[in-house]
DNA sequence: TATTATTTTTAGATTAACCTAAAATCGAAA
DNA sequence: TTTCGATTTTAGGTTAATCTAAAAATAATA
C-alpha cells in the first residue's frame, strides 16, 4: 500500500509523538506537531485508518499498527540516511539539514536508498546521534556514557543527567548544555579531570569532573 | 515567483519540445508528452500564463519568457546534476537515473544545489552527454566530432549523421546505433581505420571508417 | 467557399489536503 | 448526576491537478 507525501508525514509525527506506539497521542498533539487543524487530523486519520497504518476509533484514540511502523521506520530511516549525506558528503551543518532532509525523505527509490546506505558505508547513527533504522526497521539503541569518560575529540549528543535536581539543571540551561545539545570533548586536564567542551559547533566552556560525570552523552 | 511541481515538469516539457523557445510546440504535443488529456493541458497554460512563464493566447500558440527560459532551466540543471550524483557516486547504470532524479529535481534548496554541484567538481555534461546548465542558465554546447576520429576508450553520444539517407539511416536502426545511443570505441583496427564499438553498454559491433566517418558523437 | 475534420477550450466532476464553523462526545467539577 | 468546558468530529467550502463530454475555433478539403 503506498502512502502519500501527507500521509508519510501524518504517520512519522505519530510515531514519534507516541515514541513508538508506547504513549498514546491526541488529535490536538498532531495538529500543533504538524501545524494543521484539528479537523483536518480528523480527516487524515480517518485516511490512515483506511489504508489499516493505525488503527482508529474515533474520539476514543488510536494506535500505529505493526504496517504503520515499518512505514514510519522507513520514512525515518530515508530521512536520516540523507542527513548523513548531507552533513559528511555537502558539508552541511548539523543544523542545516533537517529542512532539507524532509523533502529528501519522500524520494520513492529502493534502488537509491540501498546505494546511498552503502555509500555512506552503513551508517549506525545520523549526525544528531539518532540511530538510523536498518532496511528491515530495526534500530541499534546506542549506548551512552558519562561525559568525563569520553576521550579527546569524541563527540555527541547529551541524552540525559544522572542529578536531575533543578539547580543542576539550571547550571546546565546556563552554560548551554540542555539535553540534545551535541558536544566535543576539546581538551582535559589531567591534573582534576576537567573537561573544555565545544557546544553546538560554536560554544566553549569548561567543566569539572564531577558536573562531566553528572551528564549522560550518547557517542557518534 | 514559486512554481509547483506540476507546474515545472509542464515548463520543462514546453521548453524541450519547443527547442529552447525555437520551435512551436501544440496543446497535443504537450498532452502526449505529460501523458494527460489536452484539457488539462489548456488549464494548466492558462496558469503558466498568469504566473508569466509563458506569453499564453488561446487558440493561437504559446511562447517562452526569460523568466520562464531561466524557469526551465533551473529545473533542468538540477535533473541533470543528480544524474551525474547517481551514475558517479551510487554507480547507478546511465539508462537507470531517469525516474528518479525526475523525482529529485523537484527539491527546493539552493544551497544543496550549490554544494552538490561543488561535490561532483562542476560538472559540465550529464551521464547522456547532455549539456549542464549553470546557475545563470547558461548551457555549454558540446562540440561534435566524427566517430573515426575518436581514440581508443573515448564514449559519447551519438547525435546526428552527415549521411541522412534512408539506406544509411536503416542500416544504423539495424545494428542499434540510432540517434542518442550511447557509444564507446574499444578498438580501431590501424589497417583500415575500421573501429570496434560497444552501444549502450551491451552491443559490440564493428564499422568501417566511412560508417563511422558519416556519424557524429558528442564525447563525455 | 462551404463543409468536414481536427484541435483546442470550456463546463462540470473528482480527489487530496487543507480550512472555518457548528455539532457531537467525553470527562471533570459542582 | 448533571452540567460545563475542552476535545474531537462532521459539514460544507477552497485550491490544485486531473478527468470526460461537449462546445468553439481553426485548418483542410471537396
Amino acid at each position: 500500500m503506498d502512502l502519500t507525501t501527507a500521509e508519510e508525514n501524518y504517520l512519522k509525527a505519530i510515531y514519534h509523538l507516541s515514541d513508538g506506539g508506547k504513549k498514546s497521542v491526541s488529535t490536538n498533539d498532531i495538529a500543533a506537531e504538524m501545524k494543521t487543524k484539528p479537523a483536518s487530523v480528523s480527516d487524515m486519520l480517518r485516511k490512515l485508518g483506511e489504508k489499516e497504518v493505525i488503527e482508529y476509533r474515533k474520539y476514543y484514540g488510536l494506535q500505529i499498527t505493526e504496517s504503520g511502523k515499518r512505514h514510519a521506520l522507513q520514512t525515518i530511516r530515508k530521512h536520516r540516511l540523507w542527513e548523513v549525506f548531507l552533513v559528511e558528503k555537502l558539508n552541511f551543518a548539523w543544523d542545516e539539514v533537517h529542512e532539507v532532509a524532509e523533502q529528501l525523505e519522500h524520494i520513492n527509490s529502493g534502488l537509491l536508498i540501498q546505494r546511498l546506505d552503502s555509500y555512506l558505508n552503513y551508517p549506525k547513527f545520523d549526525p544528531h546521534g539518532d540511530p538510523i533504522p536498518d532496511e528491515f526497521g530495526d534500530v541499534r539503541a546506542r549506548p551512552r556514557v558519562q561525559l568525563n569518560e569520553m576521550d579527546i575529540d569524541q563527540s555527541g549528543q547529551i541524552v540525559a543527567v544522572k542529578d536531575s535536581s533543578a539547580a543542576f539543571l539550571r547550571y546546565l540551561d546556563k552554560v548551554g548544555a540542555y539535553i540534545g545539545a551535541r558536544i566535543k570533548v576539546l581538551d582535559k586536564v589531567e591534573f582534576d579531570g576537567s573537561l573544555e567542551i565545544l557546544v553546538d559547533q560554536k560554544k566553549t566552556l569548561f567543566m569539572s569532573k564531577d558536573v562531566a560525570g553528572n551528564i549522560l552523552v550518547q557517542q557518534s
